[in-house]
DNA sequence: TTAATTATTTAGATTTGTCTAAATAATATT
DNA sequence: AATATTATTTAGACAAATCTAAATAATTAA
């Protein structure tokens, strides 16, 4: 089955969106992909032609078996690129979506293979994203809770669900990076927001919204 | 100025045919880029408009000074490329032309730059062409001529000019590679084909045909 | 349960890059 | 120089991916 980029792109965000089992609607996938409604609907139904998702008039869409397969391939190639872009070629984590985005089509399975074995087949990309291995399996994400619902005093950041530049941008600012170790000083009920202290830097507030993308793993 | 894939690819080809100062002709063009004349004509219209080449009508195309530094960008990705597949992940250098094709899309100036002094900053490719630097500048090719043109005993193969399947399999075939040394033992005048022997392998014959393709460099 | 709102789809148009077939220009041949 | 051949361009069509505006279905609120 050989998918064109924008295919490829829709089939992805589906995967995105899916979580679980979750019908994905044409108005989440028209935000999530930038584009009008009415152009999900007309790739709908060349995907659904293509047997990669299930669909019916007004029902929203689901991954086939097949589109699963799919996604996770391009998922696999978009993390390899991530983690080979911030390994060799030290861009920090914040930059690296934009351009896997574009490296992630680049359909070549011995391609990929190497590059992975020449990363050392790492099992989670910068973000802290598990990376699905050549038949598509994904190792299970390590024990994780968002900044907000953490109960434990230290923890290190293992992933940022937001890819928002804004938030990584502020993240950058404060020095909050993955595997930078937090420690939880105060939960101010009033408004959510937490004090915490990274070593050696004085104290810092962050909004419930910031910390609710911030993902952590006790320590 | 943004290029689409297709503009790209037209640029970097009227580049490669231009050689010099040669006017490229839409029949040489549509055969480089296994299309047909008419989607030429069309394209070179588009170009022309965004004053990448000159072109007036039924008297072939020639690069702007802005093509030719867009074709150079394309080049200087397509060859640092093919290095990192060859140097980095252990591809032979018949296999990467088709892979880098694709990876040379990837337009930014920060990953090229980042790219090329990952590699050392390499002058030549794996076929042993030169890669310009990031003002297009090109280092001054080796002093090369092909094997058939050759008068010295012993030669390094420098680079291979026709870039076929079938070539390349042939030289995998007989070891030959970039580097490889090979030792001229006699020039047959009736059909020009060319007697070589390569280190510590029994004596074999090329015909003028493959000779021609093969660049070499005295030792 | 009807009306209002929101979500989705359809119809028809647009852009990019391509094509075939026919027309025209340039070049080669006699 | 006239004719034949080859190269190039034009005209008109098509597929992919998108869009806007209008129509229709589903959902929510009164």
């Amino acid at each position: 089955m050989n998918l064109s980029i924008a295919e490829e792109n829709y089939i992805k965000s589906i995967y995105k969106l899916q979580e679980g089992d979750t019908v994905v609607t044409t108005n989440a996938l028209a935000y999530e992909l930038e584009t009008k409604p009415a152009s999900v609907t007309d790739m709908a139904k060349k995907l659904k032609e293509k047997l990669l998702i299930d669909y019916e008039k007004y029902k929203g869409f689901t991954l086939t078996t097949e589109g699963r397969k799919m996604a996770l391939q391009i998922v696999r190639r978009h993390r390899l690129w991530e983690c080979f872009l911030v390994d060799k070629l030290s861009f920090s984590w914040e930059e690296v979506h934009e351009l896997a985005e574009e490296l992630e089509h680049v359909r070549s399975e011995k391609l990929t293979s190497r590059l992975s074995e020449y990363l050392g087949n790492p099992l989670f990309d910068p973000h802290g994203d598990p990376i699905p291995d050549a038949n598509g399996k994904l190792t299970k994400p390590r024990p994780q809770t968002s900044l907000d619902q953490s109960t434990a005093r230290k923890v290190v950041v293992t992933a940022v669900t937001d890819q928002s530049t804004a938030l990584l941008a502020f993240l950058n600012a404060k020095h909050i990076k993955l595997g930078t170790q937090l420690e939880v000083i105060e939960h101010y009920e009033y408004d959510n927001s937490i004090e915490i202290k990274i070593k050696q830097q004085p104290p810092i507030t962050i909004s419930e919204q910031v910390a609710k993308n911030i993902m952590v793993r006790p320590v």
